[in-house]
DNA sequence: GACAAACGTCAACCGCGTTGGCGTAAGGGC
DNA sequence: GCCCTTACGCCAACGCGGTTGACGTTTGTC
């Protein structure tokens, strides 16, 4: 029968929401992201996900036993996008600053899942799927095991800490983030030299950087190290 | 007059609580992180708090505008606890490491507070004093101003995040802790090699790694790059 | 055409952060 | 020693959050 075909997601009964809108698990899942981008973190309620999705907020539970296991399910999705269209190169280097920043980018498109899914191992398919790209990315590139697994760990663990970090200060309501502006302005950039000679001299630097991510410093600089380490073993002479 | 000595603080006029605490800056902040310790990132609430202090919520609003400039002192106290002891050593590898593992260890005693503290920008003097240290360190060994900025900012989220980052997972439920390791064992030591032959080639090294901090790794391989930056800069030449 | 299950809706519960008004105790001026 | 100001803690309430259980309605199945 021709209804094999259907995923069993869509053989479930439906019945249209009183704004017409039929709920699904995957149309969940993209308005709440939708809303997130949008938005933003503050936004994003479940109510507020209700009416967005014209249905009630306790119609929600038919499909997530609560908001965690719908965040959960938003941030599978991350992994996702930053995996998808992915191919090795063949330049190790340029290939892990790729992904890295992929991974990096990814996250932040969704601070608000991003915050919660960091630090959580969900051993599902694509974070696999990127565990094995790095590490064969790195093997092919003649690092010894040891190694490789090293800077794997430092590598998965970096670009994750990153995307947290920065997403949380995405993530946070508005008016906390102008607070932490405010208080930059206020302090900062009024210190004296003579008691805060490091900060006065490179103020103007530092507020250029105040607001952009170091993650891009930071992979590269990682990158440099591995490299370094790489050459060392290649060629382990000086003349 | 001995009183001038008090700090002002401590002169504003004190009216016992019902339970006859005192309520002051310092005690809130303490007894906030306890809470952290304790109980957790869901069981700290303002009316929590106050019932911890034997006072009501609302009494805590003559201290803090709200939550959010708690939150804020939580950081500042974590980063005193970083700082305190401290003083320059004169290698500036040496000096960066310690301060870079000081302030890990330092969030990381306190996972939940860290947490919530990580991605805030205080502004008070503790940080301050953190910031103006590693600055200071880095111009001293030589660095560029504009370096010692790019490494400073990279060197202090790489800290920060890491700190949250590691302080998420041990901020979690047990349950969920040993959820994510069964995780683990059920699928990365598990996968064949036809398919994933990187992560089934290097299993026993990922799981010795496994429940390990990348950071100290993250912070050598970070002054690693640093000092390669530093020793091209001071001898730029090749023949 | 009737039945049972799946589904959306409604009303309510409890806890959250926050606010404004009220009582009260401490300290200074005389 | 008295009074008056003022800082402070307490209380009640507001709006909003996640979540739940009961109730009706639609839908596929026989």
């Amino acid at each position: 029968m021709a209804k094999n075909a259907v995923p069993e997601e869509e053989r479930r009964r439906r019945r249209p929401t009183k704004q017409g809108t039929v709920l699904t698990h995957d149309l969940i899942v993209d308005t709440a992201l939708r809303m997130l981008r949008e938005h933003g973190a503050q936004g994003f309620t479940a109510r507020r996900l209700g009416l967005a999705l014209g249905a009630d907020a306790s119609a929600l539970y038919r499909y997530f036993a609560g908001l965690d296991e719908l965040t959960r399910a938003i941030a599978d999705a991350l992994m996702q996008r930053a995996m998808t269209g992915w191919t090795p190169g063949g330049e190790w280097r340029a290939d892990l600053r790729d992904l890295g920043l992929r991974i990096h980018a990814a996250y932040l498109a969704h601070p608000q899942a991003a915050v919660l899914a960091a630090s959580r191992v969900s051993g599902r398919a694509h974070e696999i799927a990127a565990d094995e790209a790095i590490l064969g990315v790195l093997r092919r590139a003649g690092f010894a095991d040891p190694a490789a697994v090293r800077i794997y760990h430092v590598f998965v663990d970096q670009a994750l800490a990153f995307a947290a970090l920065d997403a949380a200060s995405l993530a946070l309501p508005a008016d906390a983030r102008e607070a932490d502006e405010a208080v930059w302005d206020a302090t900062y950039a009024r210190l004296p030299a003579e008691t805060h000679p490091n900060i006065a001299a490179t103020s103007r630097l530092l507020a250029e950087r105040m607001n952009a991510s170091a993650y891009p410093a930071a992979l590269d600089l990682l990158l440099s190290a591995a490299a370094a380490e790489r050459a060392a073993t290649e060629a382990p002479t000086q003349p």
